[in-house]
DNA sequence: CTGAAAGCGCTTACAG
DNA sequence: CTGAAAGCGCTTACAG
């Protein structure tokens, strides 16, 4: 009376055959209701639940659609996640989510670990991906295609052909540099990222082109690389501040995301530099703490939950198309204009 | 040459039988190595994947659990999918995650949503659940048992008997209730959580005792419920200054979790009152934020990564034992001695 | 409106 | 070491 039970079981049990059962489950028309009802009657009585995987073996639909991200941690994603799900959910199906560590490192394809789950499609998130793996698993993407559809999103190469949602990281960080270089700041700060990452790339082209749009130059040091944590945020500060001289310190440093945003504040912080007047620090993503930080984060709403529902629509349409996401720069009080306390600066 | 091709192709090409094959796919010994290697080079010529589907329709096993969480956009249950995912990969499963809103609201019983996807188990979050659909779930859930191994984690009730991790927030609340009365406190505001919900009445068990134990008065102002966001906190917060003279104010708060502490930090910073010296601010689940909040946040680290992984070795070992939850006090800034400013406090 | 039969792509005894 | 055959629990034409 419980998990055993098959649509054989209903069938019998109300006497019918189990195509019959099987039309009533899938709320098929043309049953006459008194056969109908008999077969409802006998699946609650055995608390019969049709399987799904029988279903997906014969239909050849799961009903289910797959979303690689980063990692959850960082509410980012956990914003894309919840988007996705409520619109697949809305479409019928469910999402499964794949931290990007549980199908990476399997031998040599990593993206054909997820082929064999014959998802209705997959949603692949293209960042913080170290280089080399990244390389890897764009070309073994091409062996997956076949068995499902994909969608890209984040800060996808402009040379891969697959539908995607992109965000262009180089145009946002241009736009935060002339933001600030009309605020008065020179010295601007660009942290965090790993050096490898396809998503870096497309950030320091956008911090070259704010530069270059004022004609300032580029200063090495301040260009830091680091993790996307609060602590390398944080580290990654302190090293800069302490081997430079105060008369050169940045008075402007754009994060990678909130994250590094948080360390950055911290760091300033026990410097003694006052944010915004000592220090604007602008951050990425907005997620939920931004707003709560002191001084509140100035950051970018990636608009990720309409980002991983557009994602999940444009996987079930089944378009070839190339989309770019939205994006907003939020001000709050951790960025304003340069207008450091020079009477601290014991260099100038 | 891709997706379609399945066991008997490459059964074909190699010319062996589809046994043969399966028995290479699965790594089983006795398979001649000329034999092998004519296979595996059939396998990779044709991209093949074996079909998950197929394979969970035979062999009774789908290598995949689920786990019922009730959003992920609050840090502490990205916590929980994380440990739970990198331990279910040491074992060889995936996890599925189920947003509490997509398995309720099916008409008659939830938790048969779930009874479909044959997972090989299901680990289950019974928390923030509305009492009344919280009832009607656990009741489902026998019927979803026959159909899985079930685990459940958070305030799991003492009178259900199902394997279980379970915290006692009565004990975790009593005790931080201890020690702000330790340190002076005597007017403490517990703050957060939906009055229906099956572990506020835990909390709030906690809050009372706490108050006993110094025989201090219960004084329903200081209780406010609210939702779970840093929004809530701080109009709770705020309502509750706004309603008493400042001589009645609470000097401590105990959030339901950290976003309701954020809020409060925010509303105490609105109303001049200063961390810790006028108001203690405790939250709870030690979410990456809080030691960046300003000042830092006291609260309660629930180990809940090592929490995750273990509901999935408790899963996944067939114990039907209950366990508790570690978890820890952890304290910064926002939580002190009880030396409020009396100048301001007009009304003393 | 209903049923008999084939088939989805594998695994698993059972023989040899 | 290898293969023929049954079977997992459904859906889907095809008949009637």
């Amino acid at each position: 009376m419980a998990a055993n039970s098959t649509i054989y079981d209903i069938a019998a049990e109300a006497g019918v055959s189990i195509a019959t059962v099987s039309r009533v489950l899938r709320e098929e028309p043309g049953v006459s209701p008194r056969t109908r009802e008999r077969v409802i009657a006998a699946i609650s009585r055995h608390n019969y639940r049709p399987s799904s995987i029988a279903r997906g073996m014969t239909s050849k639909k799961t009903n289910t659609l797959g979303i690689v991200l980063p990692k959850l941690l960082n509410p980012n994603y956990a914003m894309i996640f919840t988007g996705a799900s409520d619109a697949a959910r809305a479409a019928g199906c469910s999402v499964n989510l794949f931290p990007w560590r549980s199908i990476v490192g399997q031998a040599e394809n990593p993206a054909l670990a997820l082929a064999e789950r014959r998802l209705d499609g997959v949603i692949i998130c293209v960042e913080y991906m170290p280089q080399e793996e990244n390389a890897r698993f764009l070309e073994s993407l091409r062996e997956l295609r076949p068995f499902m559809p994909i969608v890209l999103i984040g800060c996808v190469p402009a040379e891969v052909d697959y539908p995607a949602i992109s965000y262009n990281m180089a145009e946002i960080v241009r736009h935060v540099m002339a933001w600030l270089i009309g605020l008065g700041h020179q010295r601007i700060a660009l942290i965090g990222g790993m050096e490898s990452d396809q998503d870096q790339k497309r950030r320091d082209v956008g911090y070259l082109q704010g530069l270059q749009d004022a004609k300032l130059p580029f200063v090495s040091s301040y260009r830091v690389f680091c993790g996307g944590n609060p602590a390398d945020g944080e580290n990654a500060l302190d090293g800069m501040l302490e081997q430079l001289q105060p008369a050169y310190w940045p008075t402007a440093v754009i994060a990678l995301n909130d994250l590094v945003a948080m360390g950055c504040l911290a760091s300033a912080r026990r410097h003694g530099l006052r944010v915004p007047e000592d220090l604007s620090v602008v951050g990425c993503d907005n997620i939920f703490c931004a707003p709560y930080l002191l001084p509140p984060l100035t950051s970018i709403d990636m608009h990720q939950q309409e980002l991983g529902a557009r994602a999940v629509e444009l996987l079930l349409s089944g378009e070839n198309k190339r989309e770019d996401a939205r994006w907003e720069m939020v001000f709050r009080a951790s960025g304003g204009p340069c207008e450091p306390d020079m009477r601290e600066r014991k260099g100038e």
